[in-house]
DNA sequence: CTAATCCTTCCCATAATGGGAAGGTCAAGC
DNA sequence: GCTTGACCTTCCCATTATGGGAAGGATTAG
């Protein structure tokens, strides 16, 4: 099948199934017109990635399952190795969010919030941090 | 004084100083050397972004709040809503990741992690989602 | 035969940051 | 004065994952 149906059915679109091609996660076999041609076995790895990319795990992540998927013969204990790792991953993250939301909440909780001009919020956004180790990348989320 | 003093006592990379004049959110002074010259308020105002931005705020946000920080007179309203929305979508991610968590762990408490091969998490990962509201655009091809 | 859909590749843009090169400037030491 | 090293400048490239769109070839429906 061309790639529009093969986006179609796995919900990936064209433009990412070909940037996938490119990167080298999946490949794809071309018929004589230079078409990317797929079969029901690549759709059902397009459903893999799409899945997986739903469930948060980057593209590296992705291709070590693909990897672990392809090997029949690994051990489950890898496949659970790397799920669990991105729950921390994700466990991690919600617990630095929180830490800001709480953060944020204390400061509009003492903003009038009205007509008035002075806010408690830019206020504290404007004082210096006491900059304590200094290394510390701040998370992306 | 100089990027680098900047810099430091700022604790935002002298790479980000240029990167954030360049896309308007700050301006600086020059000498006659071509060097950027920074006073004590380019610094109150670098910490702002710096805090806001360790906030999770994204750069338009904090292009928002260093207006309304600029602007003595708007409404404490205005700001307290900009703080809101930002905690109404941290709190909608963190929902989302912990549907996700929530999902990975099931899958990975009925796998084995062991030596034997069979895995429920990437069956999972493998198989069709029943996409539901997909709103697929008008199959009529 | 023609027009509408496909498909192809190639380039650009996004958000925020870092790396590094090539070259100008300044301050300290001898 | 001259050298050296630490600064500064601009410019280009890379990152992650995705989409937009152009130019042009292929196919298919009417």
């Amino acid at each position: 099948m061309n790639i529009g149906d093969a986006s179609e059915r796995s919900g990936v679109s064209a433009k990412m199934i070909r940037y996938y091609e490119e990167i080298g996660l999946i490949k794809a076999a071309r018929r004589a017109n230079g078409y990317r041609d797929y079969d029901a076995n690549d759709v059902t790895v397009l459903q893999f990635i799409r899945r997986t990319r739903d469930l948060g795990f980057s593209l590296e992540e992705v291709s070590n399952l693909l990897a672990l998927w392809r090997d029949r013969k690994r051990p489950s204990r890898e496949v659970k190795k790397l799920a669990s790792q991105h729950i921390q991953d994700l466990e991690r993250r919600m617990r630095e969010m929180r830490a800001v939301v709480r953060t944020l909440k204390t400061l509009a909780d003492h903003c009038h919030g009205d007509e008035r001009s002075d806010c408690p919020i830019l206020d504290d956004f404007a004082s210096a941090r006491p900059k304590r180790k200094t290394a510390k990348k701040h998370a992306h989320a």
